[in-house]
DNA sequence: CGGCTGATGATCT
DNA sequence: GATCATCAGCCGG
């Protein structure tokens, strides 16, 4: 366990959402790791994704996941590994990034055993310190759309194909858990955006969390 | 706010 | 050539 000092410039006019100075977080290791992925889904909503980039440290609350277990017909591995899907394939704890629709980058935390092809898909961020300051310069007009959504999530972070890397060693983009951390209730629901299997209530939420993607029925 | 549509380009068949 | 785990922008209520 290690205590984080925050050092970012927080913009002017932008209220923060957790004005705590320090927080006190531990990095994931891979043993925390359930290798499971309905169960890494439940556990991943109300960690932290923590960027370092350029000497400032972000942090993000991730608030709502998506769990693409094995067998799963609209999970990328569902027909093998492939040259896009391969890191898919690796041990838990890894990340698995890819583009979709041209323009979106979209990042899983590989879930089960290696080979498998599951993964556990980030699908918002909650700004907890200074991702405001890294999507400055990217066209959201609302401070609450920053990270709510997979490829906004991505965008924000700035997470691009180079971090197709392990998640429990890379030194620029990891997964902790917060300390002190707040309440939270999981809501569960149906899944969106895909055409197979869209029923499965494979999609894990922070209920009430105005960070969550899609409509307001999608956080209630 | 909710619902719909076109853009977009890598990937796989 | 079809598919797609998305998004911004537009439109109606």
């Amino acid at each position: 366990m290690f205590r984080l000092l925050f050092t970012a410039i927080i913009p002017h006019g932008s209220a923060p959402l957790a004005c705590t100075a320090t927080m006190r977080m531990k990095r994931l290791r891979r043993g925390d790791l359930p290798p499971d992925a309905v169960a890494l889904a439940r556990l991943l909503v109300g960690k932290l994704l923590v960027r370092d980039l350029a000497g400032m440290r972000f942090a993000g609350r991730i608030v709502e996941t998506e769990a693409f277990p094995s067998r799963d017909p609209s999970s990328h591995g569902f027909r093998g590994p492939t040259r896009r899907n391969r890191s898919l394939f690796l041990e838990r704890g890894h990340a698995y990034v890819y583009l979709a629709y041209g323009s979106c980058h979209c990042i899983d935390v590989v879930a089960e055993a290696p080979g498998t092809g599951s993964g556990v898909l980030l699908r918002a961020l909650q700004s907890v310190w200074g991702i405001e300051v890294m999507a400055r310069r990217r066209h959201v007009t609302r401070e609450v759309d920053l990270a709510r959504g997979p490829g906004r999530l991505a965008a924000a972070m700035g997470i691009d194909l180079r971090h197709d890397g392990d998640l429990c060693r890379d030194k620029t983009l990891w997964l902790a858990e917060e300390l002190d951390a707040p309440p939270l209730h999981l809501g569960v629901s149906a899944r969106n955006g895909i055409t197979r299997a869209r029923e499965r209530r494979l999609r894990f939420y922070a209920r009430g969390n105005p960070y969550v993607s899609g409509t307001r029925r999608m956080r209630e």
